[in-house]
DNA sequence: TCTGGGGTCCTTAGCCGG
DNA sequence: TCTGCCGGCTAAGGACCC
């Protein structure tokens, strides 16, 4: 715990579904979700309006549909979401060199490592004035909590939310821990948070009251002490700028369940291409390729090898996978499938061996051309068409040519200008014609073919003289989406 | 009509070598 | 030579976070 509260913690209000309103003025003070839209999609992020429906994240779509009907469903756009939050985090590095962030929408400063602020005088200033920019070069807000430790600082930005400020004095944190839940502390979830009421413990007070040596028997070790020490206030973790990666993984979960062996064992291979790529792309290699299985009753299994050294031959990880697979009953079906590579080592072989699996996935990926994207889960159009049918392949390959209209895209109508894509179905898509900086817009209709229709950039949030959000997902992936197979 | 995707860390258990 | 202990590694699962 440091004498000052120079620690401050960055948290975006609603980021995905407050950058989407700002997009898309006929949305502003009406209520946004955004999330994932398929059959089994779950709410990334719900505006503050669709909150007051008892919406919020990591609900199940179908659920927040009956709550809010009348919502505004879109799919996430990270590519937009991340040119927005490179926008803020450079703001923060402006502020000091030790920033390390959480994820898109959060961040840690350490203010006193820049020298930034010594008191709780300048780290406030420090704070508004960081809350003020982000305003004026994103259009966005975003809660400030400043404290003396990490921990502190996130429930100061939690408590200052929506679009405010908080800041905690040093030597009222056991008092203003006390009473709050437990569930408040980081790595207190349902499952810790249930233990501990059982055993009769709920707040915060509780916890110290408790005891360290009972809160070692009741959670363990690990958990047991760092709880301890959380609930006095005590946090001496740093701000730490660089992480490094320690696994890349990557998973699907299906519109509907996968009975097929012979295509489950395709899948498979098709997420181990994909893993190697974000291995490559990420600059390393691993040793432990992982499988991870979720069965139709939503139990998931996890399978696992380590091979003699580090690769990223995508040969490889698929043969690896696939023998994993061999071991797994997957009778009655699976939901989820997943292929990972952890213990990572720092590098890419570069030798002949490295050279000659990189020609045969070359190779490999020619002779998988033709393959249906269509096989992505969560997406529209194609997706739900499959719900219906026998849906493992058969009706969807034949609507693979098919124009697709992500609700929320943006477009560009020969005609009517800039838009975005308000939804589609039975060969129409609706536009609403609209700019960030405008007055709501009109909608209109046309056929998912219409050649006069294409997609677009994301526009800039705020008026600025460079065009557009640069970053963002261009029109190179925008068009494949549509265009080539 | 249930429950995404990408991560991290911790715990437990078995095995192996010293 | 046998036994016990310990550390390190591997595998599997669980909890948690955004």
């Amino acid at each position: 715990m440091r004498a000052a509260p120079t620690i401050l913690h960055l948290d975006m209000d609603a980021f995905f579904a407050a950058a989407e309103q700002a997009a898309k003025p006929s949305l502003r003070g009406k209520p946004v979700i955004v999330g994932g839209l398929g059959p089994r999609g779950v709410v990334a992020t719900a505006s503050y309006e669709a909150r007051r429906f008892g919406v919020h994240s990591a609900m199940p779509m179908a659920q927040a549909r009956r709550l809010a009907p009348n919502a505004a469903y879109l799919v996430p756009r990270f590519a937009f979401y991340r040119s927005i939050s490179e926008q803020v985090m450079r703001l923060l590095g402006e502020l000091s060199p030790l920033v390390e962030p959480l994820s898109l929408d959060e961040a840690f400063v350490d203010l006193e490592a820049a020298g930034t602020a010594r008191d709780a005088t300048s780290a406030r200033a420090a704070g508004e004035r960081l809350r003020a920019d982000i305003r004026a070069v994103t259009g966005l807000t975003g809660s400030v909590g400043l404290a003396g430790s990490k921990m502190l600082a996130k429930i100061a930005s939690e408590q200052a939310k929506p679009d405010g400020l908080v800041l905690i004095e040093p030597g009222t944190e056991r008092a203003l821990l006390g009473p709050l839940s437990v569930r408040i502390l980081p790595g207190v979830g349902p499952a810790t948070g249930e233990h501990l009421r059982r055993g009769g413990i709920t707040t915060c007070a509780e916890l110290v009251e408790a005891g360290e040596d009972e809160l070692v028997r009741l959670v363990g070790k690990a958990h047991g002490t760092g709880l301890y020490r959380m609930a006095l206030g005590h946090d001496d973790r740093p701000v730490v700028a660089e992480r490094d990666t320690k696994s890349v993984s990557v998973e699907d979960t299906f519109d509907v369940d996968l009975h097929d062996r012979v295509r489950i064992r395709v899948e498979v291979e098709r997420l181990a291409d994909r893993c190697v790529q974000r291995l490559r792309a990420s600059g390393h290699s691993g040793r432990t390729i992982v499988l991870k299985v979720r069965r139709y009753d939503f139990s998931t299994l996890t399978r696992s090898e380590t091979l003699r050294g580090p690769t990223d031959d995508p040969a490889v990880v698929r043969e690896a996978a696939a023998r994993l697979l061999e071991a797994v009953d997957t009778t009655g079906g699976v939901r989820l499938l997943g292929v990972g590579v952890s213990g990572l080592a720092d590098y890419t072989q570069e030798d002949l061996f490295a050279q000659a699996a990189s020609a045969r996935a070359a190779d490999a990926d020619a002779g998988a051309g033709q393959s249906q994207e269509d096989g992505a889960p969560g997406r529209e159009g194609a997706g739900e068409a499959a719900g219906d049918g026998p849906a493992e392949g058969g009706p969807a390959a034949a609507e693979a040519s098919v124009r697709q209209w992500p609700a929320g895209q943006d477009v560009r109508h020969v005609r009517y200008g800039a838009g975005w894509v308000q939804g589609s179905g039975v060969g129409r898509v609706t536009v609403r014609f609209e700019v960030p900086q405008g007055a709501p817009g009109r909608v209109r209709t046309f056929r998912v073919d219409d050649p006069d229709l294409v997609p677009a950039q994301p526009l800039p949030l705020v008026d600025q003289p460079s065009s557009p959000v640069d970053g963002a997902e261009g029109g190179a992936s925008g068009g494949r989406e549509s265009s080539s197979p």
